[in-house]
DNA sequence: CATGAATGAGGCTTCATTCAT
DNA sequence: GATGAATGAAGCCTCATTCAT
């Protein structure tokens, strides 16, 4: 149903996509020429340019395509979960996963953050996206607040950024170097030092909280 | 301040590095020309080649220098400190103020980013400045627990992890979107949130700790 | 006759290779740029390279053809010759005629010497190319010895390395000084020596001799 | 004496031009740039431009060095020998040494070839050597006929010419294929096939030969 | 729908040469 | 005598893009 489908000669876009975002995984955006794209694809430029218009538009609709696979699945994935912390683990998870798949760093991180600045396009793209995911975050603890196991003092927009960046920057580090670096285990502590913030108001301990 | 500098005619080399920074910074590596920063530097191109081999040299010098004095910076501004928390504080307010000086997005996190998997030789710069980076972190928590002042059950190493994650991921998120993402709140949070986990064991609270 | 060769738009591919024919033959590889090869065609750099991968393979395909044209030539029309001594003068006027039309010297002889050293593909196809013309030499040689008409006591490789190397000597000598080297006389003997050489065995005899 | 003189900083022209040899001989005129040869010599570009005024001049001279050493060699060596036979035989020789020591082919045959209709004045320093040596080669003839042992109806300067190229034709036939190309023997026997025809004439005669 | 051909701009790099000091 | 610095022209190559068919 996603991808792969190279007997069905049926929607030729959807396969170029598929190409393409196959290529910017494996080389990098400025690595990929639309010859090829081509050449993978076993057909011409003329054909990339019959379907796309530019070689930005066959980027956006590719990373368009994986982001919406990788939200679909968080939501999914998290919807039947009650416990909001439980959510919160499951995320790490989920995170963990995409970003030991191959296509995901070349294709979400990297791009994220050659776009700043340079594809102004492309930063929108991602801009939302982590807007979105920082909003879903924030709704958990929006939820775990409700039910009184995360402390109400706690800004929930300013933690789901926390923990969307201890995502990220984790990521980075693996990518780095995945010989050495255990980002499973890196996430997993990151998520329960996270909670445990969260649920700190829950124990008598810390208030007074300096301020700059 | 930025290039055209025609009064300093001593050291050439320097000068040209300066303008390279400078442009490395605005326009990221691949938006860089040779030609463009010659003409930013008043001279040819050759002249750029009398001076480094290639434009990845240039590169690389470039990242050199401006990590030489991120790190000179952090060593003498800690090596002050006595107390292991306030130290960590003052680390993450040595990101903030990097992160928010003009050329610290383009020339670090971003480019050590784009080499990921494409250049090499700037992969193992980044790879190796993260690595010290987490030693000197690492560093600091080992004297935080000989002092009592924080628990001893926790991984150093992987906790030094957490925190460079933590930095370069908000980082991010603020180059995303500068006007709404409020870095300084979000790193002094963090650094509490990391403290706080740090001490923890100094507070009654806190057992069990699901492993999956 | 020479390039801007507009009329015949079909299999562009071969026109441009005219083109770099007579490009090479008239100022040799090095001082032959691609862009003064286009300009010739009436085209733009980037079709040459539509066309050809590279500078080397433009001139690979050039020399390939030139000296398929020449192997060709001799084979078809010494293939009629029944005796072995007429087949090698004629062998030798054929190469005559190469040597003094247009494009042989610097397409063959002067890229043949340039190539010794420092472009090993093109030196592969002249080393493979005068291999085949020994070869051939070499055998015209074993059917003269097979018909009684040259001593058998000659190494048949051999002697057709020495009708090579006198053949190449004198084209050079010539190219040097085309005005005062004789080079139709040149070969002439060269040949007659030559099969003087050959026919030893049949001592007392051989004299009239003399050809045209 | 003659070169190698990295002691004596006494005559800076020879020495650089000792350098420049070497490198033309090693990578060939293109390949050689100023550069390369200023670092050999362990000075800068700026020296050899004070000792020479030109590329062509520094490469002009290293040949008309190398040729003069050549030149005395056969003069001394052949000057003590009385038979003209052995004269063309110990010439052969002579050439087999300096075709197969280093830095011969590159600076002599290489640059001959690759002089033709490119460097005139390179070419007219090559076609004067060229001349000397036929006009020596038809010299020994000539006393050959005059002593009765060489036929006199042979045009000397044609037969020279012949020799010539035999020599130089054989050398490239080596260049290419030194492994397997057995220049000694093909030398040696195309000096005996050049003097049985000289001595035709003397018809009965001739029987023993065969060298080495 | 798609191809084959071509363009044009731009990028990196090399190099002989010059010149003030 | 020689250096360090720089120039400028030229060369090779890549690539997004266009367009007639």
């Amino acid at each position: 149903m996603p991808a792969q489908a190279q007997p069905t000669r049926e929607n030729p876009r959807r396969e170029l996509l598929n190409v393409a975002i196959d290529c910017f995984a494996k080389y990098g955006y400025a690595a990929t020429s639309i010859d090829r794209i081509a050449k993978a694809a076993g057909v011409t430029k003329g054909a990339l340019y019959y379907h796309f218009k530019d070689k930005e538009e066959l980027l956006l609709e590719s990373v368009k395509h994986r982001l919406g696979q990788f939200e679909r699945r968080v939501v999914q994935e998290i919807a039947t979960i009650a416990d909001p912390a439980e959510s919160i683990r499951t995320l790490g998870r989920i995170c963990h996963e995409h970003a030991t798949k191959s296509n995901h760093r070349r294709l979400i991180v990297t791009l994220m953050v050659e776009a700043l600045d340079t594809y102004p396009a492309l930063e929108r793209v991602f801009r939302d996206m982590m807007g979105r995911f920082r909003a879903f975050v924030a709704n958990l603890i929006e939820q775990g607040k409700k039910r009184g196991r995360f402390r109400s003092d706690v800004d929930s927009q300013l933690a789901a950024g926390m923990f969307a960046g201890a995502v990220m920057g984790l990521e980075i580090q693996y990518y780095q170097d995945p010989a050495s670096f255990d980002l499973r285990r890196a996430l997993e502590e990151s998520c329960e030092q996270f909670l445990a913030w969260l649920a700190r108001r829950a124990r008598g301990a810390r208030w007074k909280q300096r301020r700059r």
